[in-house]
DNA sequence: TAAGTGATCTCT
DNA sequence: GAGATCACTTAA
């Protein structure tokens, strides 16, 4: 089994919960002047359409949310609170906004840390999941729904209840913070 | 618990 | 153009 092969553009053109749940596991691969770096995911949280009150897209594209608008396999970057760089890819068909943020890894817990810790800035905007931006995603090794846990989103309470409290933050078991 | 930090969005 | 808001972190 070739483990070390890029997941496809393809793999993001799924429903977006389905892409944040298969994400946990798999490896977050960073090209840092010819040293690769893969981090396994632990925590990610979904982002799915234009009536998710929580998503940049809920009051249709803008600047910022145009490309969760577009085709799946595509970074989203962008500054949160001045401070921290926060890594979403856009999912699901072309027209339909979607992302999943990337909130964690097995050795950095944190969305902001997460990206200093890569040195991920707004330069990875509109740039391809793959490894020409030196910034690209492989499976791991497989893991078992069961220690696949679904929570609430964090930080979204603004969007109300219906919304924030809905599970589409997805984690492996023990390994919150 | 509270403040830092600056792009983005909404309302004038 | 001005003000409010914000998918967070760190320092107390």
């Amino acid at each position: 089994m070739d483990t070390a092969r890029p997941l496809p553009q393809e793999f993001f053109n799924q429903p977006t919960l389905t892409v944040a749940r298969e994400l946990i596991g798999s490896r977050l691969c960073r090209n840092l002047d010819g040293t690769v770096l893969r981090y396994r995911i632990t925590e990610t949280e979904a982002y799915d359409g234009p009536d998710d009150c929580a998503s940049h897209a809920r009051s249709g594209p803008t600047p910022r949310s145009a490309v969760m608008f577009g085709p799946a396999g595509i970074w989203y970057v962008y500054l949160c609170y001045g401070i921290h760089w926060l890594l979403n890819v856009v999912t699901g068909p072309e027209s339909y906004p979607a992302a999943v943020l990337i909130r964690g890894t097995e050795s950095v817990s944190g969305p902001g840390r997460l990206t200093k810790a890569l040195a991920i800035n707004g330069n990875f905007n509109h740039l391809p999941v793959n490894p020409e931006s030196a910034l690209w995603i492989e499976p791991g090794e497989p893991v078992e729904p069961a220690r696949i846990s679904a929570s609430a989103r964090i930080g979204v309470a603004y969007a109300g209840p219906d919304w924030s409290q809905r599970p589409y933050r997805f984690h492996l078991n023990g390994n919150l913070p």
